[in-house]
DNA sequence: TATACTTGTTACTGACCGGTAACACCCCAG
DNA sequence: CTGGGGTGTTACCGGTCAGTAACAAGTATA
């Protein structure tokens, strides 16, 4: 079986249109080795197509990263949309459901880290395009935990919204040095402990 | 003047031996625009050497870098050893002497984080000879943190020190997204109160 | 002065990078 | 049947990458 083979069988070279492909593929090689490290080609071939495909779809490889990262900051966005289905007019109840998921999401074996810090990692060209994704990202991530925490009615929303920010971010970042078994497994007891000393 | 000239005259060509020219050239570069970014070429050039004497002094361009991080580790050890200098017998003054200092060296205008973190990032492969670096650095940080939390006296010295551990890493990472004033900038508030926290 | 070690210089290899040109093909709409 | 848009294929471009060979030149020590 030839390597093409594999990445048509893996990958779905099925009814789903091309530029789907490219970028599930690209979503999924960029994340897992780095975004420079990964060539147009080698995600042409994951995705069962080719270079000349890929570049009638995107102008540029930095433009493919681009879209890439905003698939990930439009899923996001759902997840914070289910979250308020999940808990309506519970405030609380979405703070601790987010805790819940963010631990359940950052431990998880495959993980890296997150996407968008990684590329923020790896592409500090000012001008890059990913790098104006990246900052709205994490403003509109910061900004919900905000409100959120403001919903609450504690004292100090955005104390509490920036300690949990920051608890996640870092715990994102230590998987990737100090494992999954390390403080980030730790994350829901230290975000619990503390919403509960600004309750107090 | 060349760029070969501005290199020397900035990055001193003067009597430090090449091997600590290259690595400073190195760890400057690598830092400012990532590792992959970086060619071996550029390095010996801003280091006012060649490209053979680099090789003749790292085996590889993987073992530069591993040395470089290397560095860094061992600068982060002296600083431990600074800070109870400075603190000596006074393991709180020490731990609110650690909190400041990250702060303001996070929060600096030309930081990108921190180097090792990145380049986990950046080397994702298992057997890259910079990863037993960032994991044994990381590992040793975050015990010399518990030490410090477990001589100041309080109940559960663990907890504070992975709490302490995520929200420095988290600074780190949130700076390369949403800047120095972000929450970064609250490292010291966010810390005190988790330390009164775990007095109380 | 002779020897040994370090550094500089130039040129090169083979591989890979992002990106493009030209052309054949297929399939669906008219 | 015809035409056009999306796709596949191959080959190519200029540039850069990590790493090396061969040789000249410097410097310190004996």
């Amino acid at each position: 079986m030839t390597s093409a083979a594999n990445a048509v069988s893996s990958s779905a070279n099925s009814q789903t249109p091309p530029r789907e492909r490219i970028l599930a593929a690209a979503s999924d090689l960029f994340y897992r080795h780095g975004i420079r490290a990964v060539g147009v080609e080698a995600i042409a071939e994951a995705a069962g197509t080719n270079k000349m495909t890929l570049y009638r779809h995107f102008d540029s490889k930095d433009e493919l990263v681009a879209e890439y990262l905003r698939r990930l900051a439009a899923d996001a966005g759902h997840f914070w949309d289910d979250l308020a289905a999940a808990h309506p007019g519970d405030p609380r109840g979405q703070l601790r459901g987010w805790l819940a998921a963010m631990e359940a999401h950052v431990v998880d074996a495959d993980q890296r880290g997150c996407a968008l810090s990684n590329a923020a990692v790896e592409l500090p060209e000012k001008d890059h395009p990913a790098r104006r994704v990246i900052e709205q990202f994490k403003t509109a991530q910061r900004d919900r935990l905000v409100a959120l925490c403001g919903a609450t009615g504690i004292a100090e929303p955005e104390m509490l919204a920036d300690e949990l920010f920051l608890l996640l971010e870092g715990a994102r970042a230590s998987v990737q040095s100090v494992g999954p078994q390390g403080p980030a497994s730790r994350l829901v007891r230290m975000g619990e402990a503390l919403i509960a000393s600004h309750l107090a």
